[in-house]
This record gives C-alpha cells, structure tokens and sequence, in this order.
DNA sequence: ATGGTAGTTAAACTA
C-alpha cells in the first residue's frame, strides 16, 4: 500500500479553496498538511474537504492569522497542541492516523528581516521557536512518524538560487541553518527531500514578485528558495518511495507563493 | 533586482 503526504502553506485558505480541491483531485493524497490558513476555525468549510474525500480534520487557528490544519482520508485518532516557545501562535499541529503514523505539521516564524537576533526581534523569535522545538524532539524521539511544513530554511547551498547572495539573509543564513540542523538531528529526522535527490536545484517558493513560470528549474532567474520540508523517522525512512515538490501547482492562476511538497511510502 | 506582489484589512503590516 502506497501512502502519500502532501504539505502546503497556502497562504490564505479560504480564497485559495478552488487550488487546494485541484491539487487534492489530481494527486489524491492521503493526507494534506496547510500552514498559514490565516482563517478562523469555523470559518473552514469541512464539507469541501468532505466532499473532495478528506472527511477527517484537524485544524489550529489564530483568527486570521498563522493557523495549520491536517485533512485526511483515514480517521485521524489523536490530536496535540504545542504552544512552542510560548509565543501562543498557532503553528504546530500533530495528528496521529489511524494507520498509527503520527503527523506534525509546523510553521516556524518566517524571522524578521535580519539575520541577527539582536539587530531584529523577529529573528529572536525564530530562533527561540527552533531552540524549543530541538529541544521537544530530543527529550521525545519520533518514531513512525513524519513531519512537514514550512520551516522558513532553506539550509543548503543548493536549497537556493544564489547562495552568495543570499547567505547574509534571513531563510539561509548560517546561524539558522545550524539551528535547523539541531532541530533535525534532535529528532533523529531525514530529510527526505534531499534523501532522494541530495543535490541540485530544489525550491518550493518563490516570491510572488520574482516568479517567472518560463524559467528552468536551476536557471540563474529561477529564484527560488527550498524551505518547506518533509522529515521522516528512520524506522519511516526504509519504506520511502519517493518525494518531490510540484513546481507545477506554482503556475496555477491565484495559487500559493509555494508549491506543495510530497512524499510517499510502501506502508 | 533595495523593487517588486499578495492577503488581511481598511493604514500598515507580514510574508
């Protein structure tokens, strides 16, 4: 059996209903992660997701701000919140399915605008966000478990367009790539992105300024930036069947800034 | 590419 995992910041939900019931109708996830619903609980119209075979939900809000939510085609039979940091922003969600694979879906704090926690309190704030959440994996190693979302990191040198240009900015600067590699290496997490293709051009966002669908993946102009991920538990990671982002859902007429990242297992 | 776009919300703010 194939089971397929999709994570997408959406970048407002409700405007965007009609990309994320074309994504759900064309690749049939099992489960879909969002962040930054940016809608308020009951604002959300499960019955699409019903209706599109997702009658299953676990959703995390913040008014109109922030927020995450987990839809899926199997019943979900444990949910947990985390206030990480205690900064009381809704960006972590997990779910436990009822095939016994637990889902935490996370949105770190985009950062600021420099990287220097004491020149931008918005980067304090993402790297206390980072230190916590080091800190939960490593006190409760995953185990048959997957995490996804948009960590705001692009760590590597090819997780980025321009890696000269843009190491001295916040999403790939040095200081917070090491801090998500403590996140990853805490939990004992793979990157499974990178696990099937380790290097080369990968990206899952582009600025809504800069996005030019005639560009190549990897050409100068493509400026993209790979900072949603999918992490999975060693005991997770030998069923791996594939992962990759589709780039294509980033052309989609009023879709997300990113693209939808994807893994699959032989569970 | 130190400008540019999009969403929420009603003037800036975040991303």
């Amino acid at each position: 059996m194939s089971f397929t995992i999709a994570s997408w910041n959406i970048n407002s939900l409700l405007p965007r209903l009609s990309v994320v019931a074309r994504l759900l109708r064309e690749e049939h996830p099992e489960v879909l992660c969002l962040q930054k619903c940016k809608a308020a609980k009951g604002d959300v119209p499960l019955s699409v997701f019903e209706d599109l075979g997702y009658p299953h939900s676990a959703i995390r809000d913040q008014g109109q701000v922030n927020g995450v939510a987990i839809f899926s085609r199997m019943p979900i039979v444990e949910t947990a919140e985390a206030d990480i940091a205690g900064q009381g922003e809704a960006r972590y969600l997990f779910a436990r399915l009822a095939n016994g694979i637990g889902i935490h879906n996370m949105y770190v704090p985009a950062g600021g605008s420099i990287p220097d926690a004491s020149n931008d309190p918005g980067f304090g704030k993402k790297k206390a966000f980072l230190a916590d959440a080091r800190d939960r994996f490593r006190a409760d190693r995953p185990t048959n478990a997957i995490l996804v979302g948009d960590l705001n990191i692009a760590p590597d040198q090819d997780d980025v367009y321009d890696h000269a240009l843009l190491k001295n900015q916040v999403t790939h600067s040095p200081d917070e790539s090491d801090m998500l590699a403590a996140v990853r290496e805490a939990g004992d997490w793979v990157d499974v992105l990178r696990k099937v293709q380790p290097t080369g051009a990968m990206y899952s966002w582009w600025s809504y300024r800069w996005w030019n669908a005639k560009v190549p993946v990897g050409h100068k102009n493509d400026k993209g930036r790979r900072i949603d991920h999918i992490w999975a538990s060693p005991d997770l990671v030998v069923r791996l069947q594939s992962a990759w982002v589709d780039r294509t859902a980033r052309d989609w007429k009023g879709t997300s800034d990113h693209a939808p990242v994807f893994a699959s297992f032989d569970i």
